[in-house]
DNA sequence: AATAGCGGGTGACAGATGTCACCTTGCTAG
DNA sequence: CTAGCAAGGTGACATCTGTCACCCGCTATT
């Protein structure tokens, strides 16, 4: 019997997975939670075979657990549900230990047995992807990434300063080195470039 | 019974829907669709009692699905289920003649619920939704949609004049003005505005 | 016929952003 | 010890963006 616990911020989708999983004969779902820190305090509650999770969801996002639980060597085993197959997304899911990578885009029946094979300890990883991260690593610094986040919201080089403690010009020269690095025109364009993958 | 046709394109969250409503006695699922056009195929192939489908899909999103439905006098009642409470997406699936709102967060126990009274013609709308519409109306007029949705991608001034085959003067102009109705204090923060509300 | 409103446009100016060259400081690997 | 590198910074300049006042032509209203 394989024990599982959900975590999932769409209550509809979480139930409709509760209810299509437990149909299988032998997996259990022992608990399920809305957001990453419930997820986390599951866990530790239950220790199940597999937890399954959202990437995007509030409090921690489901790579922040994977990340703790391999700290704490939990021997739960993660495996990570998202509509995004943007490659900073896996780069960082591996980096945390996690063992599988499905797509809210693959087909239902095909959950159970992915799994199956992540609670035997094989790793999952939706194909096409693996080749996407190899293709585009991160380019960004953590400071360039951290800036180019408040530039996308719309504030101005002053206020990041401010924000930030740094001079505006620190700020501007990040800025043109984050657009320069992602072949962008502005900040604007190369914001969205980061995001479509992944890398913010 | 009731027959109903499901529209979403995250494969997953269609197989699970279809699994868990075909448990209900009362519900049928006759068909399956993964975008706008071949819902709206399969609704006139099957005429359905109602049509379940998201908002954001590829080729036709389902509130243009729902307009044509309504244009062409079909029986099928449309009743959305989306991700998103913004505003913009309700007044305009209103219009459209939806009869059901749901988020994509509420409890899947009571989606079958919902989807009983839709099917008996009555109005299915979110709770607290209603009066987020009713207090924050579209003020953009179509040009300056149009335009703050190029500038989102971080096209300059320059590039959106060619493209709409204006002046560069008066994209600037607009995007002024709709920076000012939306309370932004320039583009990029205008766009998120927008954006969050449905009014892109 | 006068007028108001709207879409589109112009020109001028201030401030923000992008580009570049170059400086300082601190750390670190040879 | 020191050369090299990374983080943070400065200043100058060009271009882009935001703000404002005002113009034209068309249409609907009175």
């Amino acid at each position: 019997m394989i024990r599982i616990i959900i975590a999932e911020d769409q209550s509809l989708l979480r139930g409709a997975l509760a209810s299509l999983l437990s149909l299988e004969d032998d997996i259990e779902v022992v608990a399920q939670a809305s957001d990453g820190a419930e997820a986390l305090t599951l866990v530790e509650q239950h220790t199940p075979d597999v937890l399954l999770t959202d990437i995007e969801m509030p409090h921690a996002s489901g790579i922040d657990v994977a990340r703790k639980l391999k700290e704490s060597q939990s021997p739960t085993k993660v495996m990570i549900v998202t509509t995004f197959a943007r490659p900073g997304y896996l780069e960082r899911a591996r980096s945390a230990g996690v063992l599988g990578y499905v797509l809210k885009d693959a087909p239902s029946e095909s959950l159970a047995d992915s799994l199956r094979k992540v609670a035997s300890g094989q790793l999952v990883i939706e194909r096409g992807l693996a080749e996407a991260a190899w293709a585009s690593p991160d380019p960004l610094s953590d400071r360039e990434r951290e800036i180019l986040r408040l530039a996308e919201q719309g504030q101005s080089n002053k206020k990041i300063a401010q924000q930030l403690y740094l001079s505006a010009g620190t700020v501007r020269n990040y800025l043109a080195e984050a657009t320069q690095k992602l072949g962008a025109s502005n900040r604007i364009e190369a914001a969205r470039i980061a995001r479509e993958n992944g890398w913010l």
